[in-house]
RNA sequence: GUGGGCGUAGCUCAGUUGGUUAGAGCGCCAGGUUGUGGUCCUGGAGGUCGGGGGUUCGAGACCCCUCGCUCACCCCA
């Protein structure tokens, strides 16, 4: 958990309203749900022995005996959303909220993080698929990061993935020996993990393992390779990574993942996503397919630090009134100057013209206001650039607005 | 969940084998300049030394417990 203050915020607010207006501009609507949902919801998508579910999730038991949960990732209350709802598909979604899991923090790992994301629900054409990376990859690359590296995979689908799970498993079983010490005991639970796992006693193993791109199904496979076909004719560079299993049960054949090469660290993910074509039905819905990503942001400011780009920068205020005279004239500029669209803060406290005149410097405003008991009594203002090297100038005060505008257009 | 590191002023940190009234730099406030910031000089405010317990004539320091932060593992955004 961490606070974010004036003027990263300010980064913060950037942000989202950049990503707001890129995917506004491809079909997308702002979805907000609750922080807070049944717990089932994340058990049966999210899937039981993921580790998410297993010892992340922060559950708590309210006041109607009812176990609830506060999400872990965004897609899940979506989809909720979606089968409660049901709005006719092709429905398009886009969110920006806090997700939470009960690990200990890390630098870019936290309790309390945020996600940006999309959700699209209906179409199963793979054309949606490359729409959904398309627009995360620009969203990053428009920040001005360059290294990032998209991985992108397929876990098949309820046809093939048995089959190939099963293939592995074998493969794993005649390899168990070579496997690091966890994985000879519990592999059999999952194998597709171990592909995931980075000790090199199981990246050795693996690199030999069959791969899921060779075993999935013909529907499957011209899915993908439609997927691919499409991110090639958008100039979108991916590598297929054929070890990408992502933590959760509901992704079915296309997956991917952003990673900084910036970030020298183990929580170098930036976001990630999939198709998930069995969720709805999941969580009560109709068959209904959907895909959908998410990006952690304090994950891709990290990046920006690394990378230096997207810096932090907060809009300075355009004039700080200062007013030796008592206050009242004070109250009547700044207000007449916000109403007029200007960013305006004042001193108070009636402190002395020095003390005011270095609050108005810190502050970072373009220009002071000054009134002192010669400028009220002669009714004007004294205008003093503080970025430049301009003398003050007296300005009636029946001008001040029109003076402000022409000085800062 | 496992294992390290760190908690002293708003911030970054000193603080000797336990020994007077806990310091510095920066920041903040005020004055020098009775109407002027960004430079300079002078002064000032600001601390339950994370919290609780213990050892001791005496604890910021040593011991125990606890809370918080942090890094790594696992895994993830």
């Amino acid at each position: 958990m961490h606070d974010v203050l004036w003027p990263e915020s300010a980064r913060w607010e950037r942000l989202v309203a950049r990503f707001a207006a890129l995917v506004e501009g491809a079909g997308y609507g702002l979805a907000i749900t609750p922080i807070v949902e049944h717990v089932g919801i994340f058990n049966r998508g999210i899937g039981e022995g993921s580790d998410v579910v297993g010892k992340e999730m922060y559950t708590f038991v309210d006041r109607d005996g009812q176990v609830m949960a506060l999400r872990p990732e965004g897609t899940a209350p979506v989809v909720r959303a979606y089968v409660q709802h049901h709005p006719v598909p092709p429905w398009k979604a886009w969110y920006v909220a806090p997700s939470f899991r009960h690990e200990n923090p890390q630098h870019g790992r936290y309790r309390q993080h945020f996600q940006l994301g999309v959700e699209a629900l209906g179409p199963s054409d793979a054309d949606l698929d490359v729409e959904v990376i398309a627009l995360a990859f620009d969203f990053i690359a428009s920040l001005g990061l360059h290294q990032v590296i998209l991985k992108v995979h397929s876990m098949g689908n309820e046809v093939c993935r048995p089959g190939y799970v099963e293939l592995l498993r074998a493969f794993l079983a005649e390899h168990r020996s070579q496997l690091c010490g966890p994985h000879q005991a519990r592999f059999e639970q999952n194998p597709l993990r171990v592909l995931d796992c980075k000790t090199p006693e199981c990246e050795d193993v693996t690199e030999a393992a069959p791969r899921f791109v060779d075993n999935l199904c013909e529907p499957c496979a011209a899915h993908f390779a439609r997927v691919r076909a499409g991110l090639d004719a958008l100039d979108v560079p991916f590598v297929v990574d054929h070890r990408l299993v992502r933590g959760f049960d509901y992704y079915t054949r296309t997956t991917f993942e952003f990673a900084s090469g910036a970030i020298d660290a183990a929580q170098n993910a930036l976001g990630g996503g999939g198709r998930y074509n069995g969720l709805v039905e999941m969580l009560g819905g109709p068959p209904t397919p959907g895909i959908g990503f998410g990006l952690g942001i304090e994950r891709i400011l990290i990046a920006c630090d690394a990378e230096g780009v997207f810096a932090t920068e907060a809009p300075p205020l355009h004039a700080y009134v200062i007013d030796v005279t008592g206050g009242e004239s004070a109250v009547l500029l700044t207000a007449e100057l916000r109403r007029a669209g200007f960013r305006v803060d004042r001193g108070f406290d009636g402190r002395s013209m020095k003390s005011q005149f270095k609050s108005a410097d810190h502050s970072g405003a373009l220009v002071a206001l000054v009134i002192g008991d010669r400028e009220l009594a002669e009714g004007t203002v004294g205008l003093n650039p503080l970025r430049s090297d301009g003398e003050q100038r007296d300005i009636p005060r029946s001008d001040i607005v029109d003076e402000l505008r022409a000085l800062l257009s």
